[in-house]
DNA sequence: CGCATGTTTGATAAACCTCAAGACCGGTGG
DNA sequence: CCACCGGTCTTGAGGTTTATCAAACATGCG
């Protein structure tokens, strides 16, 4: 629940009273294999999801082989409003590594949040957060260069992350292979790493096998124009009726 | 209301008393000149739009005079969750051509569905939906050629003029210069131009300066990898508690 | 060590962009 | 009614970015 709860009071000025009919609300966990899919395509989404560890994506697959990653969910995202209304899954949820989910039935949730107002603020608000994610994603495949986008995703993946764990690091694990970056930053592999080759060269950043290291975090933002005033909008709560 | 109605009947089965509290609820009608700015960025929202006529556009704007065009609202479109929780805009929202929208307080709009479940589901739906437009968009400009996003775009921007005014119309209005296409679509104004003149040269489509006429629609499908049951999900209603 | 998986490098090709000029079109004023 | 004007669309030529293919190189693991 750790990094679950610490992220919704990041947003959210809620307490442990506010919080604790979802602790006590029904869940069970379950892992999955990196590789191995949560949600198929067009299966009716009744639970609720919650990412303890790992990471896990959301995808779409065209002809070709060719795949599209919408996003990433990391430990303590992962909340999906569709499942609150029952829709069928217009994409493809996938274990990007190994992962362990917390699990609520959607219907149960539901009862739970339209009963706090508090808690349901708070789940807005990462409803809020994940179409601001998207919205970002889009302008970084659509108006950006490989290495703007590459360094609009890692400043991206590090203040969420920081985030989580409530902490200032300047390293940002990148559990997944380049292609994955690839696949959400709609660039081929080779381009991939071309571009973080330059990158590492001008001093911007270094790698490792289990990530990435902000070396010039100015230089790194500028080249981004990542401003993250817009990606975290300021924790403005409306006070529960 | 005409419209805006019409698009929730078509997600949730609710009748004219469910809506009668949203009608009753105080607003006001307004009027924006193509180009003005109806939301400008970081600005905080606390009303909610709703498109009666026109097209507005949520946009980001970067160096160079690049634009990246979020999304097009379409008439009986535009509610924004981020309004309820009264989070700062992290993009600017603009008239793309003369606008007319209808303006409640997001206070009190979020007091009256907080108190009708069913009108809560309704709009829980639009929000699914402009998620899942949001995640299309991201498979187009990620992922696709220029001529696919083109033909995805076009059946998409034809399935929400169909649902809008309960059609089943073949042509697809373009109040925009094709400029509009391209930074949405991140293309080029001339790219775009190439690609619609070998569709046309092709028969998939015809132009005019009115819009665009879907010609061979099989054809366009198959080029764009368009599955409509993807961009609409069934509606399956939770029962109001 | 040997294998599978992931990364880097090189060479070439394709897609798309930019710049620039010309054509079209709708509206406006004479 | 016509001429002109601004905005938009189209077309051409040449350049840049990125993709593709292929091979070499690393790395982790049994």
């Amino acid at each position: 629940m750790d990094r679950f709860v610490r992220r919704m009071k990041h947003y959210v000025d809620i307490g442990d009273a506010d919080l604790a009919p979802l602790i006590a609300l029904q869940h069970r966990e379950q892992t999955f294999k990196s590789g191995q899919t949560i949600v198929a395509l067009n299966e009716p989404m009744d639970k609720i999801h919650i990412v303890l560890d790992g990471w896990s994506l959301r995808a779409r697959y065209l002809d070709n082989g060719r795949r599209q990653i919408i996003n990433f969910q990391l430990p303590g995202d992962y909340f999906d409003l569709m499942s609150l209304v029952g829709a069928r899954s217009d994409h493809t949820i996938t274990a990007a590594t190994d992962t362990v989910l917390r699990i609520y039935d959607g219907r149960e949730f539901l009862d739970i949040i339209q009963n706090a107002h508090r808690l349901a603020s708070a789940f807005w608000w990462v409803t809020v957060q994940e179409e601001t994610i998207l919205r970002q994603q889009i302008v970084r495949i659509g108006r950006m260069s490989a290495r703007e986008r590459i360094a609009n995703f890692i400043l991206e993946l590090n203040r969420r992350q920081n985030i989580a764990q409530d902490s200032e690091g300047d390293f940002v694990p990148l559990p997944v292979p380049q292609a994955y970056l690839a696949d959400a930053l709609g660039l081929s592999v080779v381009h991939i790493s071309r571009s973080l080759t330059s990158m590492k060269a001008q001093g911007l950043i270094r790698t490792s096998r289990r990530g990435i290291d902000i070396v010039d975090r100015n230089a790194l933002m500028e080249l981004a124009e990542y401003n993250p005033a817009l990606m975290c909008p300021d924790p403005i709560v409306i006070a529960a009726q």
